[in-house]
DNA sequence: CATGTGACGCCTG
DNA sequence: CCAGGCGCCACAT
């Protein structure tokens, strides 16, 4: 049993709100904790101890990269995360990342 | 207590 | 437009 810290369950709470067909950035996710930084966040979802009830592969980099799954970042695990993103039904570009559309975050009705 | 690493993000060249 | 570097917070050693 992995000792989880409050920061953690702050980043886990977050990421079990995302709902089916969307994802959330780290840089977002992190804003939403009120912590300024994206790779505290990635370590929390690394050692993710609530999987999958955490479904850390809603989460994504800025560019809407799956930046990695599973504590790992060979394209096979990141094919599956995009796989299961897509099960969920959000959508990806020919540049293997997911749609800007399918990202929750502040961009909303801005431009 | 200090140093290094890590699933990122943004700025500069 | 692409590549590289720095900054950030938290955690592990």
């Amino acid at each position: 049993m992995r000792k989880v810290t409050l920061f953690q369950q702050r980043v886990y709470d977050e990421t079990r709100r995302i709902p089916s067909g969307f994802v959330l950035t780290y840089g977002e996710l992190a804003k939403r904790i009120h912590c300024g930084s994206p790779r505290a966040v990635g370590q929390a979802l690394r050692c993710n101890p609530f999987a999958p009830e955490v479904p850390c592969h809603r989460v994504v980099a800025s560019d809407g990269s799956l930046c990695g799954f599973a504590g790992r970042q060979d394209a096979e695990t990141l094919g599956r995360k995009k796989a299961l993103l897509l099960a969920e039904g959000v959508q990806f570009t020919e540049d293997g990342k997911v749609k800007p559309e399918c990202i929750l975050k502040s961009d909303k009705g801005m431009k």
